[in-house]
DNA sequence: GATGAATGAGGGTTCATTCAT
DNA sequence: TATGAATGAACCCTCATTCAT
């Protein structure tokens, strides 16, 4: 008797449950174990029906964060006019409430810490952040001359990093406020001649 | 017969071998036997030797890389003269190609996912990061308004971040020159209409 | 599918297999992986499903010697009438051969040692040794003056822990059948002009 | 230039300093480290110099206790007249306060604990107990008839093992006045009819 | 005589994974 | 589908021992 949709709601039980023990425990490495427990499954091979081995739920996990950060990206685009506008999308989009909560951000560090030794880990990122980048290159297109889109659009990419990380570090220094209004600062600045 | 400086040498030795071990390992985790390897050491405890643990190895590592960073930094300031000249100290310190190699932006990485779940790390990068900011502080004070001081520092820090952590994701796509001239670009646009 | 029994049986065989290698190894500290291989399993981490670590293993070993050992004395003195009666009881089972083999004598012996240091271990002696102590205080109150209990119901410990001490030393040179009599006879010599 | 007192200096230093940190050290096993450390020395292999190995070391700690308990009786027992006093004598050497300190009794029960799986040390402890019981012996046969002798010993020995054993548990509980005052009323008591 | 650097075996413990139920 | 018993490898750490100085 196939229920096709529990085995999809367990899934994402296990991904949330993965980035809450991420976030969470005191241990550098979430153990399935305490996964389960969050999950409130057994600790034993209950995840080994859900997911291939703890790689293959842990990949789930960070591209359950991708799609979740892509989503908000493309919603807030979405209603954007003018290239000026798309930009500002894509920062309010980076620095949504439901993007910085403190499970999320760390969970991201988590994987960016993988990212060097890691290949899975480094093709989400990157095919993550091209999306983005590709979002705020085809707005600039239209705002600066062509010699300068990718300086500029890895600048914004960078400060939005920047502060995502350091929010990681200490989220009560930064708030999504200033974040926001730190980036579109030095952003609005640096295109101030064109517009 | 004592020698006293074997001591401090063994303590570097192993300190670089644990960078670079970070660097290279396919793990998430650093294991002693492989910094012991690394060092040209017996995999056994020579360690506790010279370290009370692991932890206090790792620690020390992260404050080598800090004291380092830092050495950099205050050499670069020494010689500015100006307020933008100290800007520009700071920003080539952080690109230095001292500070820029794959080990250590790796290292800096990995201590970084650290920082939330280990106090130790999280104090080192706070006294750090403190130094810095503090010496873009003074230099912005003699340029811009009070009240722009505190977001413009922390946005200088942030693309600084934000380039250090995208130059580790992908040493390739984003040299120190490229990131230089990005920070620059950014701050100096911002600066322009004070100067 | 529970099998709730199994975890009794289980953890019964793990501490028996502990106290048959305390007798049985040349080694003053029984390891995991000796106990794990006495008791058929894996060299590895089995124990870790039935006891917190190695020092709740030994606790819980010590617990059920301690437990059989106040079983035999209850079961004797429950069938005791008079107050001499109750003393002997307590002799006898003091001296049970369940309670005499070379395993459990040695056992005892291990956890003895351990006492100075280690509070839990000493929690459990005290307690067991208060329940019998009392026993016999309970019976001497009926046959001697009161102000002699007490060092009497200590020098009645004090025979039947040296024998068994002396016992676990050598267990040719003195037997059960010794033991009782030698105890039996003091005891009853200084009770003489009572009974 | 030989200087032959120094060795021996040591080697007793070493071996009181093995007895403090049995008594001292909450762990089960005196180190060599400790050990060294408690003498002033250094922690590496400077005990090599003085004892074959870990072994050698123990063992002589174990015939040092044995000497000075040993030496304890002879001296005690020299200027007794009878053989009522003879016995007293044995047990007030038992229980001269140099053989009670907590040091003292933690130590033999340290080294009680290892008899059972080393015959070193149960040839040294067999070879102390002998004397004393032999001590005993030739009071008891002036005393009681012959076939009563045997048993009578090692109820004696019993007795004071016993109180040793408790006093080791727990030197609050019990002290030495108490101890030699329960040895000499059961010992009394039963001798009662012959003297 | 004395040091302490270095070794390497072995300990307890954790944990991903497998598999019978 | 779900459990949890069981495995075994790998980790950090301790420690007796050796040896160059």
């Amino acid at each position: 008797m196939a229920r096709p949709g529990l085995e999809v709601i367990r899934k994402k039980e296990l991904i949330h449950a993965t980035i809450s023990v991420i976030y969470e425990t005191g241990l550098a490495e979430p153990t399935l174990a305490a996964i389960s427990a969050r999950a409130g499954l057994s600790s034993g091979g209950m995840i080994n029906h859900y997911f291939k081995n703890k790689q293959d739920l842990m990949e789930s996990t960070m591209r359950e964060l991708a799609g979740s950060f892509l989503g908000e990206v493309a919603f807030n685009v979405s209603s954007a006019k003018t290239p000026i506008d798309k930009i500002n999308a894509v920062i309010d989009a980076n620095f949504a409430s439901s993007q910085c909560t403190p499970e999320a951000v760390t969970a991201w560090l988590w994987f960016w810490a993988r990212i060097p030794t890691n290949t899975a880990y480094a093709d989400i990122e990157s095919a993550t952040e091209n999306h983005v980048i590709n979002e705020l290159k085809r707005a600039l297109e239209d705002i600066v001359s062509e010699h300068e889109v990718d300086d500029l659009a890895e600048g914004i990419m960078a400060i939005m990093y920047g502060l995502w990380l350091r929010f990681a570090f200490d989220s009560k220094k930064i708030n999504v406020e200033v974040a926001r209004r730190i980036t579109k600062d030095l952003t609005h600045s640096r295109l101030r001649t064109y517009i």
